[in-house]
RNA sequence: GGGUGCUUAGCUCAGCGGUAGAGCAUCGCCCUUACAAGGCGGGGGUCGUAGGUUCAAUCCCUACAGCACCCA
């Protein structure tokens, strides 16, 4: 074994092995327990959220898996409508072609062409961190199968009435010409202005000022609305104001929907674009007018001098042309919320037009019920709230979309428009009886993607056909997913699990928290302020990290400031840590908050972690390797034996409750506290003991050495979810000694409890050992004696159990705390300084090593500190509340702890005492 | 405007009715043959503010402040 830790030299072998031996898939017992993977996108690569996800996921996989569930993790791939299309389009662009000019059969193979060469990234970069995925089940949402099971779902919901195409202001995306959902709608609050304009009225010599954010929509106005209640309005309801610019008349209306406070109290009303004005349009009958084409462009329903125009050249032009007709009262700085397209950026335009639509209202009220009733679960539960909230509230579902690449809308129409719904053209002819000759075309558009990824649970397992692995992995047990998409892709899997499977999709779904920077910020390319989790596992220089930083800018101006933030941050570049680290560091992350601070110390700490296990493993194959222990011989075992076993128990216990939970932060902190503080701190150092005195027997010996490697064995198995490389490297080496020969340590078995190995009066007696070597080591440093100096100690007073214990760990106390005697005498013969550990006293000669002025001093800080605590407990104890309402067993406690204060406190007296006759 | 969280050591976070813990950082001593990516020891907190409930509040309740996010 190498003396450090490298887990270069050990990662990559050992998954492909996994890999090739098919340890990933299901066995063919136990009970099933499935995990999906949220189909990242075709066109992504590994950001920070799939890692910290996949450490969790893997983690949960593992420990199924160990335990002996027939266990399935499904994988897959997402086709990412937008972004995919995206990406191909930029690169046609780059070339000078457009997908139009490319016509949409060979567009579509230009995409497919792309998706079999690149669309493999991620899964690579997965398989980089160790998941345990079935990689021979994986899934792409546009496979046949399940692109069978979206038209299956798209017509049964069409022929029951919960699909329908509607013409509707939705919104717009005017950079790739299509509606988008709400949900993929940021708005976001920036800095514009609030105009205000005066509209003239008519038949009267006064005018109404209206304020907007958006000048030249007033092209589309139909109406002016005040709110009903306001009394410097009243007189005007029912009049009419001239429309500037134009040769209209809009009437003046009276509804709830406008704010008095906000402006003037006028609000202008533009039905076409604008979603409460649409509202307020409809209540009122108003004309709705719009002034937009498909690509933002002011088009013929506008005056002709502004047709043509973009919208925010005309926006300007209208300013331009109201205030040399001395219409514009005043202009305002004002922030407003922005909403642009997640992937386009662009500002979203609420536009009126023709698309499919989910009626959601039916769906999400037996989605409600499954989560009301308990039998979908959320962790931490605080998600539930955030689930209800907005599925009582939910809209339909807009879901169409104006692209190519996805699952084509299975409709079809005629020449009068008439709207056919079936699987092919044949099939539809057929469904309406159709004539041959009537001539039918499908519609253009495509499905949003998040249509087809409400389908993943089941249409993954073989859905609508009745598969095997669909009956025994479905409903699956446990989403594990961010937040930011409880709306897009949760409820939606509820919904449609629910309507075509009858059954709920998953049992729980655990909510992760969002990693983001140090600073707190979320990371993202245009901040220049992400993280590759590959380029943590193997290290990356400075050099190249700012290339991949500054490469490929939205923003070029940023360049400098990413350049100056990032030079800061890691002056150094980022060093390798290895993909355990990495994972072990997501998990310790991992508690109920909803942000992650991504912390490059504590990634440290748990790389540091994995070296020291590595050394222990070390220490425990030198002392056992070459020696034949005889692994039945185990009667002999040593105080510190039974101990780190028990000890061992209670990691296993709170390991498994804490697995059940969800709460990987408490795994991690359990493992890292047993391991390091406990098995190599404690019982490493006292095997030692065991291992070299001249007075231990070899049964003795052999015992303590049966116990370094079984205690060992099953640690590597307790820390192997989380950590997998490691575990597995140190496996292969530990678990021959034990006679274990097996492929494998991913499907032995996970740690249970073993109650007989618990032993609370073998923890007490370490904890008293502990307790004497912490006062010794401390007084030690408190006096300056060097490490390497031996002492001699006298013990005096103490309990009758004191006393045995000394007797019978004396060797323990003698190498842990370096003494050279331990003599029992009720008078020492010379002055000492003292340590107290309850009433034993443990006294060390001054002799030539101790200052006296400094062991005075630091008795009066112990009485100080002694004196501090026991006025507060006096305190307490004399309220006659405290004692008749107080439970027995705290009152008891204080009483108890009083006295021991007490008695501590006259021993350092008297110690104080005696060493000032000294001096 | 409606809603949901958060505020604990220098930093990142656990905890939770009986006067506080971890990791990292920091300070001191140590190259003790598993480990200097280490060992040993130490310092550091009136648990956001103000009230209330309680024998007892960091923890429960109310208000306020600050921060973050979601929905309109």
């Amino acid at each position: 074994m190498e003396k450090t830790y490298d887990p270069h030299a050990i990662e990559q072998t050992l998954y492909k092995h996994w890999e090739a031996s098919g340890y990933f898939h299901p066995g063919k017992k136990g009970t099933p327990y499935c995990i999906m993977l949220p189909p990242p996108n075709v066109t992504g690569s590994l950001h920070m959220g799939h890692g910290f996800q996949n450490a969790l996921m893997d983690a949960l996989i593992r420990f199924h898996r160990m335990k002996g569930d027939n266990t399935l993790w499904q994988g897959g791939v997402d086709h990412a409508g937008i972004a995919t299309q995206m990406v191909v389009e930029r690169q046609l662009l780059a070339k000078g072609k457009t997908r139009r000019e490319l016509g949409r059969e060979k567009f579509l193979e230009k995409v497919w062409a792309w998706k079999n060469e690149s669309g493999d990234t991620i899964n690579r970069q997965l398989r980089r961190l160790g998941s345990s995925i079935d990689w021979s089940r994986s899934r792409f949402t546009m496979d046949e199968g399940l692109s069978q099971a979206v038209q299956k779902v798209f017509i049964d919901l069409y022929d029951e009435g919960l699909i329908y195409r509607g013409h509707r202001l939705v919104n717009w995306d005017t950079k790739f010409h299509t509606a988008i959902s709400d949900l993929e709608v940021i708005n976001e609050e920036e800095d514009g202005h609030l105009w205000y304009i005066r509209y003239p009225l008519v038949n009267s010599p006064d005018v109404l000022i209206i304020a907007t954010t958006r000048p030249e929509t007033m092209l589309g106005d139909t109406a002016i609305a005040v709110h009903p209640d306001d009394t410097r309005y009243q007189h005007l309801i029912g009049k009419k104001a001239k429309l500037p610019l134009t040769d209209r008349e809009i009437p003046i209306i009276a509804d709830e929907y406008v704010d008095p406070e906000f402006g003037t109290g006028c609000v202008k009303i533009t039905p076409a674009h604008d979603f409460n004005d649409y509202e307020v349009g409809k209540r009122h009958q108003l004309p709705i007018i719009n002034i937009l084409t498909f690509d933002a462009h002011i088009n013929e329903n506008a005056p002709e001098k502004y047709q043509g125009m973009d919208r925010f050249e005309a926006r300007d032009k209208i300013v331009e042309d109201l205030k040399a007709l001395e219409l514009i009262e005043k202009i305002e700085k004002h922030k407003l919320k922005v909403p642009r397209g997640d992937r386009s950026k662009t500002i979203i335009e609420p536009w009126l037009t023709a698309q499919w639509f989910v009626k959601t209202k039916p769906l999400a009220e037996t989605a409600i019920k499954a989560v009301e009733d308990g039998d979908i679960r959320f962790i931490p539960d605080t998600w539930t709230k955030t689930y209800f909230q907005w599925m009582y509230n939910i809209e339909d579902w807009c879901i169409s979309r104006q692209l190519w690449w996805g699952h084509r809308i299975p409709a079809w129409y005629d020449e009068q428009g008439n709207i056919y719904v079936g699987e092919n053209e044949e099939n539809v002819r057929a469904k309406y009886k159709l004539e041959a000759t009537l001539p039918l075309r499908q519609d253009e558009d495509v499905l949003d993607t998040w249509f087809s990824s409400a389908l993943w649970p089941f249409s993954t397992l073989g859905w609508p056909e009745n598969t095997a692995e669909f009956n025994t992995f479905y409903p699956t047990n446990v989403l594990v997913t961010g937040f930011d998409i409880i709306f897009f892709w949760v409820a939606r899997m509820i919904m449609f699990g629910l309507k075509f499977t009858g059954k709920i999709p998953f049992h729980e779904v655990y909510v992760t928290g969002l990693i983001r920077d140090q600073e707190g910020q979320k990371m993202s390319k245009s901040k220049g302020n992400v993280l590759d989790p590959i380029d943590l596992i193997d290290g990356v220089s400075l050099d190249d990290l700012l290339k991949k930083r500054t490469f490929g800018l939205m923003q070029p101006e940023m360049e400098k400031r990413i350049k100056e933030q990032t030079c800061k941050q890691f002056p150094n570049g980022i060093a390798a840590h290895g993909t355990d680290a990495l994972r072990l560091t997501f998990c310790s992350l991992a508690s109920t908050g909803r942000d992650i601070r991504f912390d490059l110390g504590r990634l440290e700490g748990c790389r540091n972690f994995c070296n020291k296990l590595w050394n222990a493993a070390r220490y425990v194959l030198m002392q056992t390797d070459m020696a034949n222990c005889d692994l039945t011989q185990t009667k002999a075992k040593s105080l510190a034996d039974r101990w780190i076993e028990s000890r061992l128990q209670r990691t296993i216990l709170s390991v498994h409750q804490h697995f059940n939970d969800y709460r990987f932060d408490l795994i991690t902190q359990n493992m890292y506290e047993f391991t390091w503080h406990e098995f190599c701190d404690w019982y490493l150092e006292l095997s030692k003991t065991v291992l070299t005195s001249p007075k231990t027997t070899e049964e003795e010996k052999n015992a303590t050495k049966v116990t370094l490697l079984t205690t060992l064995e099953t640690l590597l198995r307790l820390l192997h979810p989380l950590i997998p490389f490691i575990t597995e490297s140190l496996w292969k080496e530990v678990s021959p000694l034990l006679q274990i020969h097996s492929d494998t340590i991913m499907l032995e078995q996970y740690p249970a409890l073993d109650e007989s190995k618990l032993d609370a009066d073998v923890e007490a007696d370490i904890e008293w050992i502990k307790k004497v070597v912490f006062g010794l080591r401390n007084l030690r440093s408190e006096m300056n004696i060097p490490p390497s100096k031996q002492l001699a100690i006298y013990i005096n007073q103490g309990s009758e159990q004191d006393q045995s214990r000394i007797q019978m760990h004396q060797q323990y106390l003698k190498d842990l705390a370096k003494l050279q005697s331990i003599e029992t005498t009720t008078h020492p013969t010379d002055a000492c300084a003292t340590v107290l550990v309850e009433t034993l006293e443990i006294a060390v000669p001054f002799a030539d090593l101790i200052d006296v002025q400094a062991e005075k001093d630091r008795l009066n800080k112990e009485i100080q500190k002694l004196e501090k605590e026991l006025s507060h407990v006096k305190n307490k104890l004399s309220n006659e509340n405290f004692i008749a309402r107080a439970p027995e067993a705290i009152v008891k406690k204080e009483q108890t702890h009083i006295q021991e204060l007490q008695t501590a406190l006259q021993q350092l007296h008297e110690k104080l005492e005696s060493i000032k006759t000294i001096a």
